[in-house]
DNA sequence: ATGAAAGCGCTAACAG
DNA sequence: CTGTTAGCGCTTTCAT
């Protein structure tokens, strides 16, 4: 049979249900919007009829009358990002089982984009979730005012917010090292702006500052790419650092990338840990990572939105979900010391060919 | 400031543009939208009223009384397949100019899902854009008599489609390969299901067949992964091939490991061409490949949608966007004539872990 | 327990 | 050229 039912059952309204049962068109938008109200008897006869016809609600019709639209609007920077499809699939399943319908929009990284696809587009939902939001918090704060709103990967004070934390299988990760005998790291940033980066960065000085003899260098790339891997390469090189900790899966490809042009060896040399696990279904068993539960964030950023459409307060609006170290072949033994060299410079230097030189900052 | 207006101003109604404007409603639906019917004065007078009171319109309302909705059902089988997220991007910012929204779906490769989803969704837009469709060419021809409907990558008659077409990529490489002397050549499928893997087959096909002393060995992996692709390297192993073309990157990346563990070297023993270009953004300069035009599909596919949706008949149904070869480490010289083996049975085998043969058919 | 009726915001005949 | 009017399908008082 053909998917949708044919032109004139899906025309079906309440009025045609209310004829056919002999009944008013209230008494139709009760048994089916208000199970339990009406004898069980009408109710049943209601509903069987209505699914007899084929009856699907319009929900223009419902939307216009109840001032209430069953759309989400679901925001994303960028979806060809791999760090939110995954996210994006498990909110909408949610939504969908909520009998929700998620508008997805991509802002392109751009926060005016953002601004203006927002103002345009949710004056027809209810409920938005925000993913990685390139907005200032008081735009969201103002935001979510007006409409449920439900972040991800933003820390907004009175916003719910689902965070994918890291933290943990950043620090499982960085205790094999210790374990493995590494005693020099160096850590790629990611976008200054990213409230995963400034997160994973203190996952790792939070870890390290644990043991005096362990030493930290920061590596500053331009850009959060494959390319700004490569080029962050050249730092992490000349730190003298045995293992270096990236900001995500994609960087972590360039920066081998880039010390394998150098002439270093990986894993023999340097030992390298991603971040986000984005690459693993696709290139499994080589870079060690850190997967996050993306699963259990998407659905948990729906059910916030759901609860928040419903009057819910939110009990605990930040909720973290912890990532978990995964092992790969980019991660082995320390070289033995001698061929280890100390750094002891003091800025952060940014990764261009003119400075390539990185700094200890602790 | 804020992104979207406050709760009052968002609430600005045509009624209240009439008012303070001192005109009818009509006047000023019409100022609104239909541009040029009335005298440039007053329309420009309406607009400016609308511009400072923050006039959005209410979708619900006009979709109810137009009964055409602004809404685009967007399916995707599966938004987490990496071949998925640059489509729906693409599409999703031609929509969005047009003042259209995407309403997305992800039928997790279920044609019962996909049924399901479309029937209770689709009554409530006007248009659908359906991504490699699961459903069986029938039910999307009666689809599309129901709501315009836009394909991606499937071949139906009378359904306009966008085909992700690989073939001049593919054979770009295969010229490629042959320029540097290899002679047998492996397919390793993809799902059989899809379009994609059938046209990818008769590119290879095709382009081998134009010289009898080439020869095509065709292997069937149990699973389109990264794991089916691990125990595709067995078949592709024996059959003595120098070089192969995998359905996809990502299961590409698995040949390679599975071929790397059974003790080959690549690219020296077997040349390896992927397909997609998937991976490309993240992994650059190793596989060899076919970079697809994601973002001209997908605008292509919502410019159609468009169309059928102003009533426009669309002239040529089938549009096909070509992909282009992407060189890549993975591919280099044959090597020398004496280490290649030949195969000759006939017949297709699984690359199942008993029956490890892969078969040459052609 | 059920029906009648008003109205959500907008568009589109139909008048003037 | 512009205003009046009647719905679109549904929910929701308010009566009965």
């Amino acid at each position: 049979m053909s998917p949708t039912e044919d032109a004139a059952s899906s025309m079906v309204t309440l009025a045609d249900i209310a004829a056919r049962a002999g009944v008013s068109m209230s008494t139709v938008s009760r048994a089916l919007n208000r199970p339990g109200m009406l004898p069980a008897a009408t109710e049943k006869h209601i509903r069987r009829i209505a699914a007899e016809l084929g009856y699907r609600p319009n929900r223009a019709a419902r939307a216009l009358s109840t001032g209430q639209s069953d759309l989400v609007l679901v925001v994303v920077p960028d979806i060809a990002n791999p760090f939110f499809p995954r996210l994006l699939r498990a909110a909408q399943r949610t939504l969908i089982d909520a009998g929700l319908y998620g508008v997805l929009v991509d802002t392109s990284d751009s926060p005016e984009t953002e601004t203006r696809l927002i103002r345009e587009v949710a004056r027809n939902t209810h409920g938005i979730i925000n993913m990685s939001s390139r907005l200032v918090a008081d735009d969201l704060i103002a935001l979510s005012k007006e409409q449920p709103l439900a972040l991800i990967n933003r820390e907004v004070p009175g916003v719910p917010g689902i965070l994918l934390d890291a933290e943990a299988g950043i620090q499982a990760g960085l205790e094999r090292l210790v374990d493995l005998g590494h005693r020099r790291f160096a850590y790629v940033r990611g976008p200054a702006v990213s409230w995963s980066n400034r997160r994973r960065e203190e996952a790792v000085r939070g870890y390290l500052a644990r043991d005096t003899t362990l030493g930290l260098v920061t590596v500053d790339p331009g850009d959060s790419t494959f390319d700004g891997g490569v080029l962050a390469a050249e730092s992490v090189a000349v730190s003298g650092v045995t293992a270096v900790q990236v900001f995500d899966d994609v960087m972590a490809q360039g920066v081998i990338h880039g010390l394998l042009t150098l002439g270093l060896r990986i894993p023999e040399d340097i030992s390298v840990l991603g971040c986000d696990g984005t690459l693993a279904p696709s290139i499994r068993g080589t870079l060690a990572t850190v997967a996050l539960d993306y699963e259990e964030a998407g659905a948990l950023a729906a059910r916030t939105l759901i609860q928040l459409r419903r009057g819910v307060e939110v009990p605990q609006p930040h909720i973290r979900v912890p990532g978990s170290f995964l092992p790969g072949t980019t991660i082995v033994q320390a070289p033995s010391p001698q061929e280890v060299t100390g750094v002891d410079s003091r800025a952060d230097v940014p990764a261009g060919a003119d400075s390539p030189l990185a700094a200890t900052d602790r």
